[in-house]
DNA sequence: TAATATATTGCACTGAGTGCAGATAGTCAA
DNA sequence: TTGACTATCTGCACTCAGTGCAATATATTA
């Protein structure tokens, strides 16, 4: 739940303890990052990194879980600003759009240039995309609550939940493409034509549809009854 | 890639190596079921499956290439049906449609008694929930590829990649509902609440939109500006 | 039955992650 | 400045997952 970002200011006057424990954070954190590009994930071991960082093996682990943290930790960041365009929002807007625009506003933060390399290491090894893709999850959820505080009406919250969904997955999809033509062209471009897309496919299927109110039908075949 | 059922039938005679090749799978996935029942995932060690199912600890992994893996392969089974219907479809259908219909008619065999068992042990651990968040991501892209084989238009290939992100996800949150109540009502009518909902979303965003034509639009700010 | 292919096993090894206890260093009051 | 107090760092010993290798056992086929 927590989400240490790599670099995060505080106002508060600084103890030298804690000054020197996030220096030693980040030190961690970017001798992980050299080391990983140098010879990929599997072939760092944690030894290595710690000798890198200049801290003992035993250290690593009270400032990060798992070798995997490292990798996740440079995720982080772009939430907040995202969270807060959200909260800005009047309940009278749908919230498709007002998560839509915000999200066009602030993806950019989530593809910076070093967004590609972590990328790509996190595609290497099979329980850091497992690890990726749950760290989708943990956004749709997080978007679910800021989505909650604005819309508080209890009935629509299954509503909500599927706007997540869908709103986290366009990102996803924007961010995998884009990640792929190794940003050249920009991230919103993606996501505005993933939305423009996902809304046509809709009126589409509306459109095709027997006779639709807004409500839940009742053809096709309820029960299993296949062959 | 390859999705090892627990048990699947083949039409060659079968020899009496391959015969007991596969008592032993399912022996070693019955056996580390039980002790994963019993004892909980983190709590039950390989030399314990392998002593229940009779084998060396060593062998295990030549049939399974993890622990994971075991419960992992009490997943699959269903797709093979519902890919069959896909393929079924006209391309003059609505390809959302098309899937809506196929889904609502087959997750009931993915949504079987042992699931929420299953389930249950899935969330156990932070590395089994990102795994099985993982399988969500292989659906999506066998999903696709199935419908890229049914409409094959390139041009509309993006629009199938996002039928298919919007499809599973709302395959997910149906059955995530359905598991949450323990399987009180059928899975199908979650799953058709949640098409319907996210069909009535779109539309209020469409509506409550400035006159949106079907392709990508220009408002809100595209490039990097954000505070 | 003999020759060959494949499965099983034990052994030794690497590497991630944890518990514990002692050493080290920052903090705060007198 | 000193001296308690507390948080952090470290080494050590341990468990467990997973791998490479070579020897053995079992199935297949001629």
């Amino acid at each position: 739940m927590a989400h240490y970002p790599i670099d995060g200011e505080q106002q508060q006057p600084e103890g030298l303890r804690e000054r020197k424990r996030r220096e030693t954070r980040l030190r961690i954190a970017a001798a992980g990052m050299r080391l990983f590009i140098a010879n990929g994930f599997d072939g760092t071991t944690l030894d290595a990194i710690a000798k890198e960082a200049g801290i003992s093996r035993r250290t690593f682990f009270s400032y990060f879980r798992s070798k995997e943290d490292i990798l996740l930790a440079w995720q982080g960041g772009a939430w907040d600003a995202l969270r807060a365009d959200l909260l800005k929002a009047s309940p009278d807007q749908a919230p498709l759009d007002v998560v839509r625009r915000a999200l066009v506003k602030n993806i950019p933060n989530y593809a910076s240039d070093k967004m590609i390399i972590i990328d790509r290491l996190l595609r290497s090894t099979e329980s850091l995309r497992a690890r990726k893709q749950a760290g989708y999850e943990n956004q749709e959820q997080a978007l679910f609550a800021a989505l909650c505080e604005v819309w508080r009406q209890p009935e629509r919250r299954a509503a909500l939940r599927l706007v997540a969904m869908v709103s986290i997955g366009a990102m996803r999809l924007a961010l995998e493409a884009w990640s792929e033509h190794d940003g050249t062209r920009p991230v919103a471009t993606y996501l505005q034509e993933a939305f423009a897309s996902l809304t046509a496919e809709i009126q589409l299927a509306v459109a095709g549809s027997p006779p639709a109110p807004p409500t839940a039908r009742r053809d096709d075949t309820p029960d299993a009854k296949a062959e």
